[in-house]
DNA sequence: CATGAATGAGGTTTCATTCAT
DNA sequence: AATGAATGAAACCTCATTCAT
């Protein structure tokens, strides 16, 4: 039975990784920038880990799960209206990708195709198991009457889009704090999905 | 002076390296990948291009070229009004996404440091004209009263973000075409412009 | 089209991983130790080999073509009696085994387990191919009357392993010629397959 | 002083190696492997053993000393007569090559060259006095009028030969068993071995 | 205009070995 | 008596690059 230490530079190992992979991609970061970012040589990487693959998978799973677990309470319809809902939905999510420990996830896209079929299956899986969740929230809010009738998936691509692609322009030091963002993209999707007509024309202009 | 058969080779390598770029990375790309591809021997692509660094950095400089040249007649506000420049804007980036010949918005992201200094210069400069087009856009729609008051960066963002990141989930043989996607966009955003009130708050549920 | 160089190259590749093979094993020999001894690098065996597995294949293969094509003019029964086919088999194989171009037999053994399955298969089949010219000359022989009868298959292997393992305690320079060793196995088996009884015992000696 | 439970993990070390060692070879077989099919670690071999020749010169070593053994009481040849000494060698050695506990032979071989030069001449020196044993016995044959006047030194080559490569093609399932095989190999040896002239001519065919 | 041939750096991985515990 | 943790050498292999032809 492995014990504390050895649990711990796993996880050292899978955190530096996770952000080699974040900045370099995989095929871009090498088992030893990920050993000499650690302290230590090549080599012992695979004391802990059995090939690349396998730190990639890891990386991505527990990022999924992560996320899974932060966002799946908010599955349940009973609690609160799809709006509130959808609003701590994005608030998590945001936090997640722009906080301390931020998610990767743009791994979850481009860097699929290194894994083992195995792993593919269940990092897939994982990756539908949120998509759900953000799913169940829009068609809940359409069927309850708070938003517009609108395509579940395609809303679903788009919200998910803009929170997964402001790690790339979002600077912690920047203008934009990350509460702001958060309720930022908030408020453009909950415009996004209001009921009633299109707002804007483009033959009338409406006045203030 | 090189001829017109040269410069047709160089386009080839060009537009396969392109292709492979984007579904492999740049890491992930050889040099062989990209002369296999197209018919003929590594040695070969040093003939049309001094090193892998430049087929990059050529590969990012065209698309971004390209994508200013269209989006850029937009760019005068005179023309049309802002919501029919958001949409024909919209319209142009996604089939440039979707359409036969896809660009790859991932490379203006994590391919960046792959370039010297000086070509990084240039791409992120053309990557600032071109963002500034749809800034451009948004920023009349609110002075002439057509959107509401909303930080433009973030808005530039969002938008990008779902039109580049819509290349990761959009299938050809799918439900939805270009043109359905297209319009989707263009309306999921005209409603997060729009203006008045938040459309629906969290408290009271909009009856249908 | 690979040209004449390219195929003296690989030809030496062969040759010189022939030779290391034997000595070394397949798990003692390096690509560098095969490339060094070609002259130049390691890496550019890959240039002619796909990898150590190829290389390793291919050894084997033109082996056993040779083998095979050098015995396979005795199956045919009706050129000359199963004696002299005995004596002309043994005398090919003893002096493929023994002269300048010796054939690693023992490679068709122990290394067959680092072949692909795929590999591994035609080997085998060579391998039986050969092996059956042997047992063809051997059954004629006794259905024709110039063999007792005797177990063929254990025949084979018996008189097979003795010219095969010839090669472990063979020295060139020695007292036995490699004629004189040819004569002494064929003389070892043609007494061992004659008619008869077994014209020693354990019980009476025979006197001079 | 090491105590018993020392004495019996080398031995299982030792009999695990000597297995590993035959089916892959010295180079194919790793340390972690002889440990783990003991069920420890890796450096704990170390506590039992200097490093991995050691392992390989004892495998060796133990070999040779229990087949000089096993066959030392067949050199006085006061006891039987060479042809009942013949045959209970054979039987020995069959039995040790292809029985439970089977002798890896080949190891005599190929893995010489991986002994330090003091190992590598006591373990020829071991080989030596087990070849002498068969020597004895056929030289003993010969002089007392039971084996026809025959080169002996070629002779223990070929019927060692017979033996060691037995290990090859004989399955422990198969049609033959180990004692079967063994009557084989001694009536062999012991028609060609026979008095008289040679039994069978290529010329006139004898009939039945 | 293109290939042939080679190299050297670097990547992933294995493995014997060590040393502290 | 055995494990934990680490290392360094070396293995296989890939790849960008070069230069002669």
């Amino acid at each position: 039975m492995k014990n504390q230490k050895y649990k711990a530079q796993q996880n050292e190992i899978l955190e530096t990784a996770r952000e080699l992979f974040w900045h370099k991609g995989y095929d871009g970061t090498s088992l030893k920038d990920i050993a000499s970012s650690c302290g230590f040589e090549t080599s012992n990487v695979y004391y802990y880990y059995k090939n690349k693959e396998e730190i990639l998978y890891e990386t991505l799973r527990i990022e999924l799960d992560k996320l899974v677990d932060d966002t799946k309470q908010l599955e349940e319809d009973s609690l609160k209206n799809p709006v509130e809902r959808l609003k701590a939905f994005i608030d998590t999510e945001v936090k997640k990708h722009l906080g301390e420990h931020r998610l990767q996830g743009m791994l979850t896209d481009s860097e699929l195709s290194h894994l083992s079929a195995k792993h593919k299956r269940k990092i897939v899986e994982l990756r539908n198991k949120h998509d759900d969740i953000l799913s169940r929230i829009i068609s809940d809010g359409i069927t309850q009457g708070y938003f517009r009738d609108i395509d579940v998936k395609l809303t679903v691509y788009t919200i998910s889009s803009a929170i997964i692609r402001s790690r790339i322009w979002f600077s912690p030091t920047g203008r934009v704090s990350i509460q702001e963002y958060s309720d930022f993209i908030f408020q453009f999707s909950v415009h996004a999905l209001s009921l009633g007509k299109t707002p804007v024309t483009s033959t009338a202009p409406v006045a203030v």
